[in-house]
DNA sequence: CTGAAAGCGCTTACAG
DNA sequence: CTGAAAGCGCTTACAG
């Protein structure tokens, strides 16, 4: 492999004016300008990552802090990570994927070794034992997810408590006045996934401010299991004429489930679920949701950890940013049956 | 950060021995060991990556080059990342996720940046464009999928000839004389998944030898269109008992079509897939199938290259791994049921 | 506008 | 068993 010696001696100026000439950092005589590249070009020139790492602190790597949880939507993950890794791409990154264990560890070794520039940690929890290590690394970090502690942290999440109110507002508007939230298994809770309880409480107290009953479960997250389940709610809410899901298996479920009690979406009951389109895709479902953006996601954490990386968002200005939630109409929501 | 000076100095040796105690490459008196151990405890200190490479010229990464394609099962693709990247770190390497559309740019930009100490190649194509980039890299590379030419890599797939005759051959001895066979759409065979051809063939010859009838289709790759299809087929062959499937969505599809019919399998229809477990369970099917081990594929694969990039595998023993097809049985076999 | 030199933090022959 | 030194391939003050 050539090196930058060897791009100076065949275009017949130093080593330093050849480097110069290819970051552009000080001006370079049009002529030096061309020998440089003409050199370049003729040698197959690419400078060495681990030399160039080490002159300038910086590795153009981002490391990607995964955990793959049991009874987790796979394909969401993966859309995290495409998310992510593209965006760095994209803006000249190259991205590091950790899937170990221990996450704290793996944080400490990446940082200590200087292997990577900043982190973006994926699933999230409410105490998340990675953010002590994450606040004392010398790399900036950006979380998909929102826990207790935001401090000296960029973080992105879907904004599941307006999602929560969002689901009961558009079903109320519609007429609707009895409903059942199915949330994920509580075990996802205890794990630290606060995000169903942000939905769930601000869905509930919403609807108690508007005279709605609704009904809240956590349902299983395995495909007979959340079958009975949803049996189960119907049986014991015979009245009800909206379901809200925050649960991706229910939603796989539900077509079977409507299917055999002869029940049809929006006719005998409205339906709006919490999932992403991919999820929605994969599965063909036909119920409006609120998109979960895990793609979008990725790519805006980071958007900003780059940003910050490369200077050019301050100490001071942590971003917390919760998007919107937006429902993704397909036509599982319409007024309420007429009483029978 | 300290550095191995550092070290060094706080225990009273010079950088070489330094260097030498923690990576034991000569002897090192007992007494020195150990104070350079509590040197480096005492200061926390962990080696630089980016100089360690420039000295080493080795940076313990591989580069995993995906490719994501459309209406591709994207659970199994997590699993081939899983499995690569969990692998990877057992030996000690980290692991780089590129998914850039233009492989071949990617492959060359990290080979010439000498930023990965060897490629794994997912989703590798009948004729990959990014082959010849990688035998022409000073870096070794395995493949995950087998193309038409194999030299200079090695290769880790299923055996998916023998899958083809194993499903053929489980029918034909309970009995079955009429199958079905469900591929994957045309357009995967066009860009480059030769795999779909590989198994149907194999189905096809076996069946031949031993009189049984095989039906072939390309079945649709998405949710409302392979329904149809399967009614379709139902409908065309009549006197078919069983029903042999290299299609993630037709598989998805047929609790429902199956339903429809008013058919059950083993009872009206033997069914045998072909599909992860990870898929599987997933979706709940309840039909038995040969797993296409994407978690052991993508292990295999690495430990390969890394036991090539260390040296314990000569360049002239390269493997072409077929790993036999087993079929999972989940109980949707028997013999077929008595002529009506 | 350009060059000679120092330095980033390691490893590893070379010498003793 | 240990040390002084060279070298890996870059970048970037320093000097002109």
């Amino acid at each position: 492999m050539p090196t930058i010696g060897d791009v100076a001696s065949l275009a017949g100026v130093s080593r330093s004016t050849a480097s110069y000439a290819l970051s552009g950092k000080r001006s370079i005589s049009e002529d030096v300008r061309r020998k440089v590249n003409e050199a370049v070009e003729q040698l197959g020139y690419t400078p060495n990552a681990g030399a160039r790492a080490l002159a300038t602190s910086h590795t153009k790597i981002i490391g990607l802090l995964a955990r793959f949880l049991e009874d987790e939507f796979a394909p969401a993950m993966l859309q995290y990570i495409r998310g992510i890794s593209e965006m760095a791409a994209q803006l000249g990154y190259d991205t590091l994927l950790v899937s170990e264990e221990d996450g704290v560890r793996a944080l400490q070794r990446l940082s200590n070794t200087r292997m990577v520039d900043g982190f973006v940690l994926l699933n999230v929890a409410e105490h998340d034992d990675r953010l002590p290590t994450l606040r004392n690394a010398s790399q900036p970090g950006a979380l998909v997810g929102l826990p207790d502690n935001t401090t000296g942290v960029d973080v992105f999440d879907l904004d599941f408590e307006a999602a929560g109110r969002l689901m009961v507002d558009r079903l109320h508007e519609l007429g609707h006045r009895e409903l059942i939230l199915v949330s994920q298994p509580e075990h996802v809770l205890k794990r630290g996934g606060a995000y169903v309880w942000r939905l769930a409480n601000a869905a509930y107290e919403r609807a108690e401010q508007l005279g709605v009953a609704l009904h809240r479960y956590f349902g299983a997250s395995s495909q007979p299991e959340i079958g009975n389940d949803l049996h189960g709610y119907f049986d014991a809410h015979p009245a009800a004429t909206g379901l809200l899901l925050n649960n991706e298996a229910a939603a796989a479920a539900l077509p079977t489930v409507l299917h055999e009690r002869g029940m049809s979406s929006p006719q005998s009951i409205s339906v709006i679920g919490r999932y992403s389109d991919d999820f929605a895709k994969t599965f063909s479902l036909p119920y409006s949701a609120i998109d979960s953006a895990p793609h979008e996601l990725g790519r805006r954490a980071v958007q900003q950890l780059i940003s910050r990386i490369e200077g050019a968002s301050t100490e001071a200005d942590r971003t917390v940013e919760l998007i919107p939630p937006v429902i993704n109409d397909r036509g599982s929501i319409s007024a309420p049956p007429p009483i029978a």
